[in-house]
DNA sequence: GAAGGCGGTTAACGTTTTTTAACACCGAAA
DNA sequence: TTTCGGTGTTAAAAAACGTTAACCGCCTTC
């Protein structure tokens, strides 16, 4: 069992990032800083995080946006907002997005320890908690933690890009997986280009799936992709 | 023998969403959770469901809204709303929409998932059968779910709007389908050329069953389309 | 520092799915 | 009974997707 707890912060001010950085690292946190809502984004489609903690300005890419972007291929991971002053109607539009809490500026930092560990163990015992590290597709083991197909020929290790997509449609099975919005995660940009590029990406997983016949990538004209297991 | 319950949440509310929603997979059912009304209404005519819950305050299209449209081209699956405050006027309109049952926030998990079963169980025995995931359509077999089409010929891959499209009229076998709302429902917009489209993909349905003769899609002048089987 | 491997993108070509056009016909209403 | 919108059907056009291979930049290796 892996209880490591991984936090995607996101803070363009370097004092109150090195600051929050450090003391969650203090707590036994991983954190990751990013200094603006772009690349937190990017960190975001990098790796699995179990927390998020998002500046509402920032620069390049606001945390409203950023909230919506990540809550489009992700509508679990609890987000908590940090808000310079305390507006209500932001505190309104945080919540609508998916936020789970809300601090405002300045915050005492055992509150917002607080906060965290109160809204994690909520959605622990909500969930029984994804047991992640490795998943079942079919008759096929998946360990996206380390981009591992484990096929009867042996294991395939599969490129960044492959694991990402796979994992997408992994954690959306049986759902449409949006096309526009799975470009806008992985690709970070939704054009025509980068979706002759996705398409690649599904000819390559289907040929690496096609050893069990009950699973099916299928596309779904103008919305996406779908990945069914029967 | 597959023996999943398909609910659709449509709640706006992320905190509570996601909680109905872990909730309701732990007790077994297969859930789809989406933030408005109008996500939830692609979503449901993306798929079959055997159970929906709607928020009745929502974004984008409420609760009640959703619902008028979800009867339209469905009159049987079971709706349950939700609302902040208990409004006698809205339980009545709820009601007279076809509503199966109506909780007021906040409630006990355990009373919404008595309710549910409550309300399965009686629809269950009602319609016999339901045994979801293959339909018979006079002779041949149909899976909405893969897309099939069971002929003698061999299987036949239906595309997403012949699908979407057989769909709804076997779930209105013996009635009229309202050709605007079955526009709504497939391509959003009920306009001329959409309606010519339509008309086109019925021709192919009506190739495609042609093999059993007691099969007919029959037009109902200026309402919309009809299945019969003898 | 040339050669090769690797991950990823672009190009090219083929196929499928969907929309639009075209023309014929039918049916309800004036 | 004429008229006009609604429908039936087929074909052509357009858009989306499937797949393979060439290509490109980057890193490693010798």
């Amino acid at each position: 069992m892996k209880n490591l707890t991984r936090i995607l912060l996101a803070e363009d001010d370097i004092n109150l990032g090195q600051l929050l950085h450090t003391f969650l690292k203090s707590k036994g946190f991983e954190v990751s800083l990013a200094q603006n809502g772009k690349i937190a984004f990017e960190k975001f489609n990098q790796q699995e995080y179990d927390f998020c903690i998002f500046d509402i300005m920032m620069p390049e890419m606001d945390g409203f946006t950023l909230a919506k972007e990540v809550r489009e291929i992700d509508k679990k991971v609890p987000i908590l907002f940090l808000s310079a002053k305390s507006m209500k109607e932001d505190k309104l539009e945080g919540f609508s997005i998916g936020a789970d809490d809300y601090l405002t500026k300045p915050f005492a930092m055992e509150e917002l320890l607080a906060r965290i560990t109160a809204i994690l163990r909520r959605s622990e015992t909500e969930s029984e908690e994804s047991e992640n590290g490795e998943v079942q597709v079919g008759k096929i083991k998946y360990e996206p933690e380390y981009r591992l197909l484990h096929l009867k020929e042996g294991e395939k290790k599969l490129t960044t890009k492959e694991n990402q997509l796979l994992q997408l449609l992994v954690k959306n099975q049986n759902e449409i997986l949006d096309r526009n919005a799975t470009l806008r995660a992985i690709w970070g940009d939704d054009n025509y280009f980068n979706g002759r590029s996705m398409d690649v990406y599904i000819a390559k997983l289907r040929k690496a799936l096609k050893e069990d016949p009950a699973i099916e990538i299928m596309n779904v004209h103008g919305k996406g992709f779908k990945l069914i297991v029967k």
